[in-house]
DNA sequence: GCGACAG
DNA sequence: ATCTTGTCGC
């Protein structure tokens, strides 16, 4: 029943949004239950050739933080679009309830993009959550949009060894269920934490991060541990000033 | 009750 | 997330 388009052109074209943002944590709580059903876990339908990294960040001590959004082409990786605005920060930082403090900044910014993004990549979990119902589900459920979570850190779950190369990958579980994946993008390096968000499913999710993990040019080794539609979101927001 | 805890 | 310089390594 969700006509797709979620809350709208990003933000509120749906007859009926999904919900309010000026919330209680407990409100917030009893959103992600009731939505988190709605989530759909499967292939991405059609061709995906754009991708719309996402992220935000807020100052020290500041009222104010900045989303950005950067629109790339999946296959030759080049910037398209970037989209960056400054708000009040709407939600405190609550484990588990990172969406509202995210989400309503990341609308705006993805409201200034040219096009609409075939992907959502989102700096945090999506399935890998206590409610499995993390950043990228509820992002992507709300516009309407594929979407996956790629976090730096676990929020919940465990996971065994896994190799040193480069795609090496180990289960994320939580509550006896496979919930994502870590996944080496860069050898030798930390793993990443690869989960679902919204109309993806996580082979999917893992095969895509890979070919967004920049790799360096002669030998398949990759340039960074995280995706590149994220570093130049985070590139994006980092940096004050106009 | 205690510890953990995306960004 | 943010506070922060230099330094070791490919």
């Amino acid at each position: 029943m969700d006509t797709d388009r979620g809350g709208g052109k990003f933000t509120g074209r749906r007859a009926a949004p999904l919900h309010g943002w000026a919330v209680t944590p407990r409100e917030a709580l009893a959103i992600q239950r009731g939505l988190a059903p709605k989530i759909v876990v499967a292939p991405p339908v059609g061709s995906l050739r754009t991708v719309a990294g996402l992220d935000v960040s807020v100052g020290r001590f500041e009222k104010t933080c900045r989303a950005g959004a950067v629109l790339l082409e999946i296959d030759t990786l080049r910037v398209l679009a970037r989209v960056r605005v400054t708000r009040p920060v709407p939600f405190p930082y609550v484990p588990g309830l990172l969406s509202f403090r995210e989400i309503p900044v990341l609308l705006d910014a993805l409201a200034g993009l040219p096009s609409v993004p075939d992907v959502l990549v989102v700096d945090g979990q999506g399935y890998a959550h206590p409610r499995r119902f993390g950043l990228a589900c509820h992002l992507g459920l709300w516009c309407g949009i594929p979407s996956i979570g790629v976090a730096k850190s676990i929020l919940c779950g465990v996971h065994g060894p896994l190799g040193p190369a480069r795609g090496s990958v180990a289960p994320l579980v939580h509550g006896g269920e496979t919930v994502g994946v870590a996944l080496r993008t860069r050898a030798g390096v930390k793993p990443v934490y690869v989960s679902v968000g919204h109309r993806f499913d996580l082979d999917s999710a893992v095969s895509l991060v890979l070919r967004l993990a920049v790799l360096r040019r002669g030998s398949g080794q990759a340039r960074f541990r995280l995706v590149e539609p994220v570093r130049q979101a985070h590139a994006l927001v980092s940096t004050r000033g106009t």
